[in-house]
DNA sequence: CTCAGTGTTCAGTG
DNA sequence: TCACTGAACACTGA
């Protein structure tokens, strides 16, 4: 379930693992899907010898930036992750690249169900899908005016343009769920219909969830009890921390957990 | 066996 | 031209 805050947490970990550390090898499984730019033996060939140099992240996109100005991009789709094994671990299934680090470290980036994009590109930030996204939450003010402008002229239910990454990137299913939960919101209000109380109560709650994921290094069994993260999985039944029922919906074409009764 | 669930892109509709 | 909706993508697990 890779959204902001697990995408922060492996992109810190390339950080700690992978900066200044020269790929002594490199190998890339044959996946026309993932290695959908270019061919996997190209960027294998291509890491091999490379140091990197830095990690950067927007909404749920990551790259590493290597010493030739060429940039590793990530893309984590619905099942990715990203792992860093000492010498000695044995590696999980569904590695689709692996770099041998020099001291021993392998990086890996996992993907089960093969939707997701490992690419080598020039800049990444110039063209879609990065060029596209809206402030990233973490790293630069999303503020609340840039917001009601946006929402102001959007007739979508909320939830749809929670999940638009145009404007709120690196918010996906659950997170929006989680904020509009604490928001008080029902997920099927129009955007433009929103009170400037309720965007604020948005924005406010965005930032709050993102920050305290991002804290706990996106480990759900850290977040807050009164979350409805840990009660909205069940599926029947469900209720949430206080024992109020839990509806499911439909809405921006996706499922949408969300509580009647604590709508304000 | 069927189908939900993950994020993104694309085709179709208005 | 643009906003919006819904399907498609691959695969696991319930």
């Amino acid at each position: 379930m890779p959204e902001l805050p697990e995408v922060e947490t492996w992109r810190r970990l390339a950080d700690r693992t992978a900066v200044g550390k020269r790929i002594d090898k490199a190998f890339a499984a044959s996946d026309e899907l993932i290695f959908d730019r270019n061919s996997p033996s190209s960027v294998a060939k291509h890491l091999k010898g490379r140091t990197v140099s830095g990690t950067h992240r927007k909404g749920k996109h990551c790259w590493l930036s290597l010493d030739d100005g060429k940039h590793l991009y990530l893309h984590f789709g619905m099942t990715g992750s990203l792992w860093a094994l000492a010498a000695r671990e044995q590696e999980p299934s569904h590695v689709k690249l692996c770099l041998e680090l020099s001291g021993g470290t392998r990086l890996l980036y996992r993907n089960m169900r093969r939707i997701g994009k490992v690419r080598l590109l020039d800049d990444v930030t110039a063209l879609p899908p990065v060029s596209t996204l809206g402030p990233d939450p973490l790293e630069e003010t999303l503020s609340l005016g840039w917001i009601q402008e946006k929402l102001a002229k959007r007739k979508a239910p909320i939830k749809a343009v929670l999940l638009d990454q145009t404007v709120f990137a690196g918010v996906g299913n659950w997170i929006a769920d989680e904020v509009l939960y604490q928001a008080r919101i029902t997920p099927h209000r129009i955007c433009a219909e929103l009170t400037p109380d309720e965007i604020k109560r948005i924005r406010s709650c965005l930032m709050k969830i993102l920050k305290k994921a991002v804290e706990v290094d996106a480990d759900s069994t850290r977040f807050p009890k009164s979350w409805l993260f840990h009660y909205r999985w069940g599926k029947k039944a469900a209720c949430d921390v206080l024992g109020d029922p839990i509806t499911f919906d439909q809405v921006g074409g996706r499922t949408s957990a969300w509580v009647p009764t604590r709508i304000a």
